[in-house]
DNA sequence: ACGTTGTACTATACACTGTACGTTAGGGAA
DNA sequence: TTCCCTAACGTACAGTGTATAGTACAACGT
């Protein structure tokens, strides 16, 4: 029996193998046999390593969340949060799978921490009481969250012409007495490109709120 | 044979036993062959009803957005859209399952449609033009998306007793050096009572910079 | 140099999933 | 009555996560 030799795995390359089983079969159609044949293992072979598939899925996220770059440092407070919570946007676009990671897992892993690290202390630096600070990360933490999470749901929606297909057809039979916000608005609320926009706009409001409540 | 009677169906049955089965066995562990169970029916009976798996998801979506309440009437405008995203959210909150529906899938059909119609008049309304409204509603929409997401997430976490011990111990093990910021605040963070407080900071971080772009 | 042991991986198996396909029987229309 | 339409059925398939048991190899103490 052709036996692979010892030790050709490891945590990092199980998670290395199953990003790209991720990303290439989109995260419905991710599965541990598809990962350990990308690996050329039988599929009980990762569970040396990971307990099961939702500690991968752990594994993963905290990888992704190893790609953040650090906050940047010499800026004024809200600049400094305005550049994370894009950064964690982009990320998040870049790998789509991220987004549903982020909002189905505890958050855990040292690479989370640190992440997690920054934002908390650019916000105790400006001078926010610890429990203000932890309310204003998880706030801009959720809105980035959902905010991003929406932004690649439409753009998947846009890329499927099924979909789409669908949801013309759905919009078309409202009724234009009943709602006729909606359907004046349809185009603006299913608009793809301008994405960029919506976020910072979204994410402006915030900003602004936070100005308005600076400690002294 | 016993053959259950012709017509014991319809999709509105078929989307609340499904809706009971979701809720009794979590969105994990939903399944076709379920709920055809609980309606004493072959699996394949509901594909008379149900294009598929998904398209039955699309109906327990819009039913529902259907127990939103309406946009109060004669109030501020600002109080009216705190109003609705505050529904909202209780409306995630007693059915956990709807947070993934909202997040995983387009929006459609009318229930789905009357919700955003009310909140897209309330901004019309009050004086913002179409491409602001239109952008104020998805950034409302996906900040409530996004936190109470989360909030649910955290909620669950902390009625696992498992995974409530697996975090700790990922928390024990940070680097205090590294991380001192999050292993202070790590109490505030978990914290699971208070999401009341939470999600209305961040709803008032919004509206405060809403408010302040008032039209005139 | 040689058993021994722990461990990285394999093989098999199970209960379960969504759903494609073909069949059958009940009710309404002619 | 006859016929047809269609709602519900049964069977089957490919695929899932993972429990359990087995196997071969590397390292180790003697």
């Amino acid at each position: 029996m052709a036996r692979t030799p010892r030790n050709t795995l490891s945590p990092d390359l199980v998670i290395r193998s199953a990003l790209v089983v991720m990303e290439a079969k989109g995260p419905d159609g991710f599965s541990l046999r598809g990962v350990a044949a990308e690996l050329g293992v039988g599929p009980m072979a990762l569970y040396t390593y990971f307990r099961n598939k939702d500690d991968l899925y752990d594994g993963i996220r905290d990888h992704l969340m190893g790609l953040m770059p650090p906050a940047p440092e010499g800026l004024p407070w809200p600049d400094q949060v305005r550049s994370v919570c894009r950064d964690l946007r982009i990320l998040m676009l870049q790998h789509p799978c991220l987004a549903q990671l982020l909002a189905s897992r505890p958050l855990s892993g040292n690479e989370t921490a640190r992440v997690a690290e920054g934002l908390l202390s650019v916000l105790r630096s400006a001078g926010f009481e610890p429990e203000i600070a932890a309310r204003t990360h998880t706030t801009l933490f959720t809105y980035v969250l959902g905010a991003t999470t929406w932004e690649i749901q439409m753009a998947q929606e846009q890329s499927d012409p099924d979909a789409l297909r669908r949801l013309r057809a759905s919009m078309e039979s409202l009724s234009s007495r009943d709602f006729p916000t909606v359907i004046e608005l349809a185009p603006e609320l299913s608009r793809t490109t301008g994405g960029n926009t919506q976020f910072n706009y979204g994410l402006d409001l915030l900003l602004a709120g936070l100005t308005a409540r600076t400690p002294s």
